[in-house]
DNA sequence: GCTTGTACTGAACAAATGTTCATATACTTT
DNA sequence: AAAGTATATGAACATTTGTTCAGTACAAGC
């Protein structure tokens, strides 16, 4: 049998893209065959090449979109006058923005070997203009003598890593609500930089 | 051509270990085949098999071993009578320990889900075991009063996740000793937790 | 109602996968 | 020197891999 109905090109690229990061996320990149792709999205593995050159474009393709809407949902959110109020928006705009995605969160942190040297390149420079915006804060509130770091460089490493870190444990629609979240994480990140 | 030498038994063993946590680490166990590790080895990819039951053993032998060693090395260590220094050990220990294994580490958090769910489970309760390990000396500290928290459970998720991240940025030889790395880490947690 | 183009099927491809096993080598013991 | 054992080879196996492509079915435009 052919296909079974009409037209689909605008429908089933979405598809196949949301069928990747769901498997991707499951059972990792390399795991993962085009045919269990294919079979996800109720097509032939043939037909995947209609929308994507190969493998490796589908998993670029879902990281770089990732970054991409990450750095557009910080760039617009609106920024307080003051540091500190900056830190606790990236804070909580963090935590909100990784628990939405769960899977997209994955992949970006666990398939990055997995991408060639050109495409890990262009990934990287996106995570390293994100992880600016942290220091950056971080570095004006030091400034303004608001808050109290080591090292700004190295406390935003340590800071993003403890507010990625909810993803490995935060289910929706257990003990704590999202707020309940930020707000205890903001707790702890605003005593670990020192401020008042 | 056979083997070119004599008897290997009590060396291959661990160099195929090596190997394959060597590989495991950088490409990712799906990605890697049986005929890589041989090849690192410097012996045909059926030898192996005088070693190991199959590739998925190869996986939890190391992550077993990984998580053994860790609970070992930890339960050897001196534990100071108060819990503030209970905690500094705590940390200092976790970042020595970390950074002198990166490769396992590595594995240990990427690999999870490429476990068996019988070996994944066994994996679990180890690692389930260490984080209590920090969660008592955060309670310990809280019931004494030299801390404070708003939630003990998710200050040890978020505790462990900060300092497991010093893995990806920390390279020996760079601008920060070892002694720096777990100075600025143990004041950041210290503060963190509220403590004076 | 015919034509045209898009969207898919299904078979085919060479290469690679994990694993097994008969065979050969080298070392140890006698 | 012979026998026995441990340790490796190398070929074979059935599957599965990513990818290509000639053919087919459908929808839209005339």
């Amino acid at each position: 049998m052919a296909r079974t109905a009409g037209s689909h090109s605008d429908i089933t690229g979405p598809r196949i893209r949301a069928a990747a990061l769901k498997l991707f996320a499951k059972h990792g990149y390399a795991a993962v065959s085009m045919r269990q792709i294919a079979r996800e999205v109720g097509v032939q593995a043939g037909a995947l090449y209609n929308y994507i050159p190969d493998k490796q474009a589908l998993l670029f393709t879902l990281l770089e979109g990732h970054m991409e809407d990450l750095l557009e949902a910080w760039e617009a959110e609106p920024l307080p006058a003051d540091p500190l109020s900056r830190l606790e928006a990236f804070v909580r705009f963090h935590i909100r923005f990784n628990l939405a995605r769960p899977e997209a969160i994955f992949i970006s942190y666990m398939e990055l070997r997995n991408l060639d040297p050109e495409n890990f390149a262009i990934i990287e420079r996106l995570r390293r203009r994100y992880e600016g915006a942290l220091e950056t804060i971080l570095s004006d509130g030091q400034a303004e003598g608001v808050l109290s770091v080591p090292d700004t460089r190295l406390a935003s490493y340590a800071l993003i890593a403890m507010l990625t870190g909810v993803n490995t444990w935060y289910r929706a629609g257990g003990r704590l609500s999202l707020e309940d979240v930020e707000r205890i994480y903001w707790d702890m990140v605003r005593k670990s930089v020192g401020a008042v």
